[in-house]
RNA sequence: GGCGGUAUAGCUCAGUUGGUUAGAGCAGCGGAAUCAUAAUCCGCGUGUCCGGGGUUCAAGUCCCUGUACCGCCA
């Protein structure tokens, strides 16, 4: 039994995701992480909020809360529309917790003790007024160089040059509008990953069977000018992990605390023991440590083209750096993004469908399906209101669902509520079961190599084969002649409602648990073996008749939702 | 500005290491069937493969260049 550790990019705490997000790593996660447990193997699926940063602080304060509460909050809105989803995490943990804490002060400490982290003094703009230090982005003020009045603290977004935030014109605070502010000095920790370069590059060369979108990423980061840079992993913030070395304290470093992007990726490790600390489970590191028991664990990783960067290079050179047998990631599927109706989602202007209106407006199963058939692997994607209309309605509702549909009323009204029995397999039948065998065992080269819309498009065929069987083999037709022959049909067809439920659960979970319980089985076992699996139902077996299984998206539904996601223009 | 990606049928996309008449689904047109959610099944594609050069016996596929769109720049 192959064990698979698998983990999608944590979302940010701050603000629900839209359906782009979705798509680029929670749900391809989840659909790999369904298909592997599919299979019989042993899965540790991992996510969790990512929760530190300014942001989060900003979001709180506006909100009119406590940091950690509004975070407590967030996180539970995030869990509920995960779970709205269908997203299989054995555990959603948070980046925030006691665990992430303990474990990020004590890759910091072996990081140090090895040599591998520097101090460095540099000054930073202070805000009085704020209290705090500002990052660049919360500086604003006039471009040097082209007189722009809303030039940011590194970048002026209209003539573009890079900045240096002493270099602004009457600098300002983008939080309070404070202009009282002040260079002072602050020193934090440096991770030395220009150290680790040569390691890094051979790790990522040993890495022939990534996709060409991660790796290239990754090599650009690795040569890009002077190579790879040290990276700052310290922040002059309250809300964070406080900078320890493992559980001593850092002299210097008091009040400081480190960097989201330092200790998120950590959570991915911290988060399993979270799973064992909530009593999910009970051997963590028989996941994460390779002297403990998971040197035979593959693990992947799911994530959106931003997030490679960390994936492949600030991550590893922690694991790597530490010089402790942690588990590395064996394979990293990125994905590029997905746009809304010819241009992007917005979260600021509200364009485009969010987690938690998608979920309002249709079952999990349908954004599911369509997201993952036309999932961004090799470019960016589009969605369009009638694209999604049309391979929904069509795919899920007149393929599929009417599949289910005109076998369990045939046979209910010819034979009645239970399987019949009479009659023999013949060429048609050996014919169908002959191309659901290829088609099977090609659905599963798919999707072991995550190749996500392939996957849905083999499935898709499998399908219709079930159609054109019905459509030659004609039951209604057989039935007048030889009601032993339509029965051995109709039996055959019954059998393929569960096949179709099993091979689709980790695109369509909820549609599974609907066609089992209308075929009244629990066998939910992976067809490894097709003639087996389409002869499940045994003779007499009862079954029911499924309400409709997929409805169909009106043209009048897609025009109200087309205009209500369309958000503000500019 | 630097770097990366994309550009193939009305729409969404496949096209493996260059190799016969460039493919799929949807939409459209025609037909069959009538068990079914007017669902299904079969048949039908003359596409400057973004433009221009080049390499090659052979280029959607490799090289150069131009254009357009998109993204990233810690």
């Amino acid at each position: 039994m192959a064990r698979h550790l698998i983990t999608s990019a944590i979302p940010y705490i701050n603000g629900i995701k839209h359906l782009g997000n979705l798509v680029g790593s929670q749900l391809p996660a989840d659909l790999f992480a369904r298909y592997q447990r599919g299979r019989g193997n042993e899965v540790l699926f991992l996510c969790a909020t990512d929760e530190h940063g300014t942001p989060a602080e900003l979001a709180a304060a506006k909100a009119g809360k406590p940091i950690a509460d509004y975070c407590t909050e967030m996180h539970d809105v995030q869990a509920k529309i995960a779970d709205g989803f269908r997203l299989s995490f054995d555990h959603f943990g948070r980046s925030s917790s006691p665990e992430n804490h303990a474990l990020t002060q004590h890759f910091a400490g072996v990081l140090a003790d090895r040599g591998l982290i520097r101090e460095v003094v540099e000054n930073q703009m202070y805000s009085k007024a704020d209290g705090r230090f500002l990052p660049d982005r919360y500086i604003e003020g006039t471009c040097p160089n082209c007189g722009f009045e809303s030039a940011r603290g590194d970048q002026c977004d209209n003539c573009t040059k890079q900045l240096d935030p002493v270099d602004l014109l009457n600098p300002h605070s983008t939080i309070s509008g404070s202009t009282d502010l002040e260079m002072r000095e602050t020193k934090h920790l440096y991770l030395c990953q220009s150290q680790m370069k040569d390691e890094l590059e051979a790790w990522i060369d040993s890495k022939a069977d990534w996709p060409i979108l991660t790796t290239s990423i990754a090599k650009k980061w690795l040569n890009d000018g002077d190579g790879l840079k040290d990276r700052g992993i310290t922040r002059d913030l309250d809300w964070g992990i406080p900078v320890k070395k493992g559980t001593e304290d850092w002299p210097g470093m008091e009040g400081k605390v480190f960097y989201v992007w330092f200790d998120a990726p950590i959570e991915y490790i911290a988060c399993a023991k979270e799973w064992v600390d909530t009593g999910k489970g009970t051997d963590w590191q028989r996941w994460w440590r390779t002297d403990k028991g998971a040197d035979d664990v593959r693990y992947t990783q799911f994530m959106g083209k931003d997030n490679v960067p960390f994936h492949t290079l600030s991550f590893p050179a922690t694991i790597l750096g530490s010089g402790e047998p942690w588990k590395l990631v064996d394979y990293i599927k990125s994905f590029n993004y997905l746009n809304y109706d010819g241009g992007q989602f917005s979260t600021s202007r509200g364009r485009g469908v969010f987690m938690d209106q998608a979920l309002e407006i249709l079952p999990a199963d349908y954004w599911r399906w369509w997201l993952l058939s036309h999932a961004p692997e090799s470019s960016d994607a589009e969605f369009t209101w009638e694209n999604f209309q049309q391979s929904v309605n069509k795919d899920l509702a007149d393929v599929l669902g009417n599949f289910v549909s005109r076998v369990t009323k045939f046979c209910r009204s010819k034979f009645g509520e239970k399987v019949p029995s009479g009659g023999t397999f013949g060429e048609t039948e050996q014919a169908l079961i002959e191309e659901l065998t290829t088609r099977t065992r090609a659905y599963e080269a798919h999707m072991e190599a995550m190749e996500v819309r392939k996957s849905a498009q083999e499935l898709r065929a499998i399908w219709v084969a079930g159609n054109e069987y019905l459509q030659n083999a004609a039951p209604w037709s057989t039935f007048k002649e030889d009601p032993d022959k339509a029965a051995a049909q109709i039996r055959l067809a019954l059998s393929l409602i569960r096949f179709y439920a099993v091979l689709s659960a980790p695109f369509i979970p909820d549609a599974k648990d609907a066609l089992l319980t209308a075929m009244q089985t629990d066998n939910d076992a992976w067809p490894d073996d097709v003639p087996a699996a389409l002869a499940a139902l045994p003779p007499g077996h009862a079954f029911t008749v499924p309400d409709v299984t997929f409805r169909k998206i009106t043209d009048a539904e897609r025009e109200d939702w087309q205009e209500r996601f369309a958000g503000t223009r500019d």
